[in-house]
RNA sequence: GCCAAUGUAGCUCAGCCUGGCUAGAGCAUUCGCCUUGUAAGCGAAAGGUCGUGGGUUCAGAUCCCGCCAUUGGCUCCA
């Protein structure tokens, strides 16, 4: 027997004609309406006898229960098999099934009729599966149930929400003063109670476009996005950012995979706790699947290493160009949800839980300091905590001391008890203009995955352990990060403040411009002089008015604009523009080189990625 | 994935409701003029499978249906 179950909002059919000669007699085939109903459409085929029957029956049951649902329909429906049972035996068995049911609120569309049908389906993960019932297997295969372990497993979940002070004290979300708190109050209700509002477009999209950062490249699939020159610039400065920071805390960089095999034993269990929410390829008879993290690439690397505890906490790093999520179509939204994402992912393995929760504090002040540096700041996010209420009653002062160090209240779910893998996690989510939360840094303590990848370390007794794993990334996707720019320049827009990046991420950092063609010579030596002090600098040769020039200066958001005439060539000073103040300052070359250098101390840099002429530039955008 | 809105030149948009002339504008591009002092100098040319596939019609950018994409809401975000 085969049956496509499905939980619906409505079923509307109608009975149009006799199919067969032992159809069914219905006195006024009329248009039947059901709503909130699990409709089960039903093919029975050769060799099903009554004990399917009921074998099926109870399944349906089964899984009716856990979706909450009482009202069935069972609708006969051939084109599920090409083995189909004689009409007689089917029409038997149907009967019996119906009856079986005679608990729930069941009925059955007539069998042996064509009909015409609307059906509306919902859009939960349970509301769809199909089940294969046969005399031998009484234990039929749900297979989309299989996949959804950990679906399941999260709406099963008891979990309490609370808001936690810097000074350790928790209150319930109800009785918290939100006034000055706006934005945890947005992330609290957004999370707890799913609580959302927003009726425009989030302005990053926009500006991502006329910035010339990133397009939708509609020749790949959604969320995945094509980066111009100055958006791979501007990436790629932030990649080298943040894994030069990791690497400064002691991570190493690693370089791994990016597709896997999802039957490779070691994949199997870890595969399976998860949605099937990835990208599947399949070559040569292997079902191979896009990573989704970086961590199975980690884990399987450290399943080889020889660790002693003298060696712990070790760290291995990668900044995962990409990681690929097939998110459904209709979440994903310019830059801040993707399909392929740019993610830096530091795993620390730690000899135990007090170790790790040890290490967790040094993670936290980099991924706060990294974010700090990247122009995010505490006033830009809210944190979020979640433990299970073993693990806060043993670590209450290493969680108290998080959320101290954030110096804000935080929003805390609780846990009655462990589901996926860890036992914290903690993040910061950053709310946008439209209140909007999405995640940026975060760090988890996993206390499974040790055990289930076999990465083992020898402890001061000889034995052989498995580490605490912990799971940093202290930026969130890169990709997210630009958005974080975008939308924080688009609120300054808004809010009549001149947007900007932050000097060291601006595409062209001092633009310069000649009055007039006899000062181009002039220029480009101006240019050369600057541009060995790692500055980026172009020079606007194009033939339009000087009023024009400063305009789209401006509007490419370039912060220091020189003009370049008879009085600047015969001077030792340099006339600039400086868009923050909207003023022209007179200021010695040196100072001025000082000035920039002193803005970009300590982070990378990397030459135009554009020609330096603009008459030699394509117009990608306006 | 579900519901809704949107999709017209490289970009931003008008035209669609109420079908009918050669599908328009601004910006950008090219050419010419102008030779510039801190947020748009002037003129001309070129540029279009009207998202895509089907249907209705003498006639479809315009009406109907399917699909794709984007955005919003739902769901989701390991």
């Amino acid at each position: 027997m085969r049956i496509l179950q499905l939980h619906c909002d409505s079923i509307e059919y109608t009975p149009t004609k006799k199919e067969i000669k032992l159809a069914e007699d219905i006195e006024n085939p009329q248009t039947q309406r059901l709503e909130e109903v699990v409709v089960a459409f039903v093919a029975i085929e050769d060799g099903d006898d009554s004990s399917v029957a009921q074998n099926a029956i109870s399944q349906i049951k089964n899984s009716m229960e856990k979706i909450g649902c009482k009202k069935l329909l069972l609708y006969p429906y051939a084109h599920l098999s090409s083995n189909l049972a004689k009409p007689s035996i089917a029409m038997t068995l149907l009967k019996d099934m119906e009856n079986n049911a005679s608990d729930l609120e069941v009925s059955h569309s007539p069998f042996g009729w064509t009909k015409s049908y609307k059906i509306q389906v919902k859009g939960h993960p349970l509301a769809e599966s199909s089940k294969v019932v046969t005399k031998d297997s009484t234990d039929s295969k749900d297979e989309e149930e299989m996949t959804s372990e950990a679906l399941k497993g999260e709406s099963k979940i008891r979990s309490y929400w609370k808001i936690m002070s810097p000074d350790g004290a928790m209150k319930n979300i109800a009785d918290f003063d939100f006034t000055n708190n706006k934005k945890l109050e947005i992330l609290a209700k957004y999370e707890s109670a799913k609580q959302r509002r927003v009726d425009e477009p989030p302005p990053h999209v926009a500006l991502m476009k006329k910035m010339a950062i990133a397009d939708y490249e509609p020749a790949s699939d959604s969320g995945n996005m094509r980066f111009f020159p100055n958006g791979r610039l501007i990436k790629s400065l932030i990649e080298r950012y943040v894994t030069d920071r990791v690497k400064e805390y002691g991570g190493y960089e690693v370089e791994t995979p990016i597709m896997y095999d999802s039957e490779h034993p070691s994949m199997v269990s870890y595969f399976n706790r998860f949605p099937a929410r990835q990208y599947n390829i399949n070559s040569e008879g292997k079902k191979l699947f896009l990573r989704f993290a970086a961590c199975f690439g980690q884990f399987l690397m450290a399943n080889q290493f020889q660790m002693s505890y003298k060696n712990l906490p070790y760290k291995l790093y990668e900044l995962t160009r990409y990681s690929f999520r097939r998110e459904q179509s209709g979440e994903l939204v310019g830059l801040r949800r993707l399909r392929a994402f740019t993610m830096p992912d530091c795993h620390a393995f730690c000899k135990d839980l007090d170790q790790a929760v040890d290490e967790i504090q040094v993670r936290f002040d980099l991924s706060q300091s990294v974010l700090n540096e990247l122009g995010i700041d505490e006033s830009d996010y809210e944190m979020a905590i979640r433990f299970t209420e073993d693990f806060y009653n043993e670590n209450k002062s290493a969680i108290e001391n998080l959320v101290k160090k954030h110096g804000k209240p935080v929003l805390v779910e609780m846990w009655k008890e462990k589901f996926f893998y860890f036992v914290l996690k903690w993040e910061f989510n950053f709310i946008d203009n439209l209140g909007k939360a999405s995640a940026l840094s975060t760090d988890q303590i996993d206390v499974e995955n040790g055990d289930r990848y076999g990465i083992e370390f020898v402890d001061e007794n000889n034995n052989m352990r498995h580490p605490v794993i912990l799971h940093n990334s202290p930026s969130g996707a890169i990709e997210r990060i630009i958005y974080v720019l975008l939308e924080k320049a688009a609120k300054d827009s808004k809010e009549g403040r001149k947007p900007q990046f932050p000097l060291w991420l601006a595409p062209t950092q001092v633009r310069v411009i000649p009055l007039k063609e006899e000062f181009y010579g002039f220029c480009e030596i101006l240019t050369e002089k600057i541009s060995t002090t790692n500055i980026r600098v172009d020079i606007d040769d194009r033939n339009e008015s000087i009023g024009k020039r400063i305009r789209e200066a401006e509007k490419e958001w370039i912060r220091y604009i020189l003009v370049i005439g008879e009085k600047e060539a015969n001077s030792e000073n340099l006339s600039i523009r400086d868009r923050q103040t909207g003023n022209v300052r007179e200021l010695p070359f040196d100072d001025f080189l000082k000035e920039i250098n002193e803005q970009t101390k300590g982070k990378p840099f990397t030459g135009l990625n554009l020609p330096k002429y603009l008459s030699k530039r394509p117009q990608l955008m306006v």
